[in-house]
DNA sequence: TGTACATCAGTGAACGCGCGTTCACTGATGTAC
DNA sequence: TGTACATCAGTGAACGCGCGTTCACTGATGTAC
């Protein structure tokens, strides 16, 4: 475009030429996606958002009811990024679900333990690869209901709170999870891989990093499944 | 006292008849303290302490270089008192350690197992009975190293780490968890209980309360116990 | 096909808030002699 | 035992920052007739 050296620095505000954005509330939205990428949940600034957008502070207004509904959005889309990632996790590692398999046989348990696994796997390497948004994600205060909305869910339509259920379900269903383990087991098997994932992003694990993550979350996948497996007896 | 009605106010700001307060770093921490468990890491707020203690808010740097200086001190307490309230449910459910204990027998190992699922259900109380604290003291991006200094420690000299880590070396040393499983248990241990606070504090579970928390918890030490206890195969 | 006008989507300026931090200062304390 | 003086522990005012949000406005668009 021009000969002058482009200056290294801050991300330009976006200039428009028409008076009208266009599509200024997808626009404000993706900003606030980035934003969450680069700092989490509370990056999400909203002015920043439109003043990367190239438009003026209060032009958000007429899209969004004020910062947190934006922020709302942003969680549902970091939700369903985090969804992508878990299918993928599960499609590498266990292959296309069979569906009417019945004629599986006996390795339809282990298919289904390793679904677990690569869903567990799949969320620590959301988490890893992308801490700004798995932050956003899972580490901001909302109720289930987002957990089962189809705005939270991926590319194959299922939030990662259902890819969740679904191995479970499978596990379930093909003997290697006794059906007295699996109200609650969705709680149990979230816990182990959100807390590896939060002690190291932002709690006193800090400094171990995504190589410790990486070395231990297949350990820390296999004790959920081990330990789910059993009937457990509940101690006083 | 006073006829007058007392205000159903704020905390009024703290009155002096002394120039001088006497011990204002001490008062500054415990304000810090309690910021804490009102509402967590966040509202470790510096002029917030000082409008606590009847200060001017500079006075502050008489005693700590910055705010993080104060919020540091102010995690180490809080760790300490997590330590202690662990410590309490060790106490209540295992009885005092026997030190020279070779003559407990085969029951040994049980007792290394209900000391373990202690150490988790204190974690979970603690998490539970002061939140802010617990973030405070948890989900502030630190290092190990105050895992293990004295500062962060309880009553009893053990910080909440070491206290995870003596339970593991008893069940080591009680025969119950293989050898090949103990490096790196702390994490795995660690991750499980972290994680259900967090998702049930300030994340997708947050609408689920302490009851939830109450009777999953024994449900998620129990797998711990069981998952950690075999030798495990780390699948490909 | 041309035009009046309602409606929509932006602007620019400002408000109020609360924070961490710095500046130049003053009152109280304790110690050397 | 009395006093000068260095040092310590406070004060009051201000700065600069960035935020969310509101106000009164104007430019662009599209539809009824």
């Amino acid at each position: 475009m021009s000969a002058a050296a482009p200056l290294p620095e801050r991300p330009e505000p976006a200039t428009r030429s028409t008076y009208h954005h266009g599509d200024l509330r997808r626009a404000l939205l993706d900003a606030g996606l980035d934003l969450a990428r680069e700092g989490g949940p509370d990056a999400v600034v909203l002015r920043e958002a439109t003043r990367r957008v190239g438009v003026s502070a209060n032009a958000a207004y007429r899209h969004f009811s004020d910062r947190d509904a934006l922020l709302d959005e942003v969680v549902s889309m970091a939700q369903s990024l985090a969804a992508d990632t878990m299918a993928d996790e599960v499609d590498r590692h266990v292959g296309a679900v069979a569906e009417g398999g019945a004629h599986e046989g006996a390795d339809e348990g282990e298919r289904a333990q390793a679904r677990l696994r690569a869903v567990g796997i799949g969320y620590l390497r959301f988490a890893m690869e992308q801490p700004g948004l798995f932050r956003a994600a899972f580490a901001v205060p909302t109720d289930l209901r987002r957990a089962a909305s189809p705005d939270a869910a991926g590319l194959g339509g299922r939030t990662p709170y259902q890819l969740l259920g679904d191995a479970l379900d499978a596990m379930l269903d093909s003997g290697v999870l006794p059906a007295s383990q699996r109200p609650g087991a969705e709680a149990l098997a979230w816990s182990t891989v959100h807390g590896l994932a939060m002690l190291t992003l932002e709690g006193p694990l800090r400094d171990l990093g995504p190589e410790f993550v990486a070395a231990i979350g297949p350990r820390l996948v296999e004790m959920v499944v081990v330990g789910l497996g059993l009937p457990g007896t509940t101690p006083t």
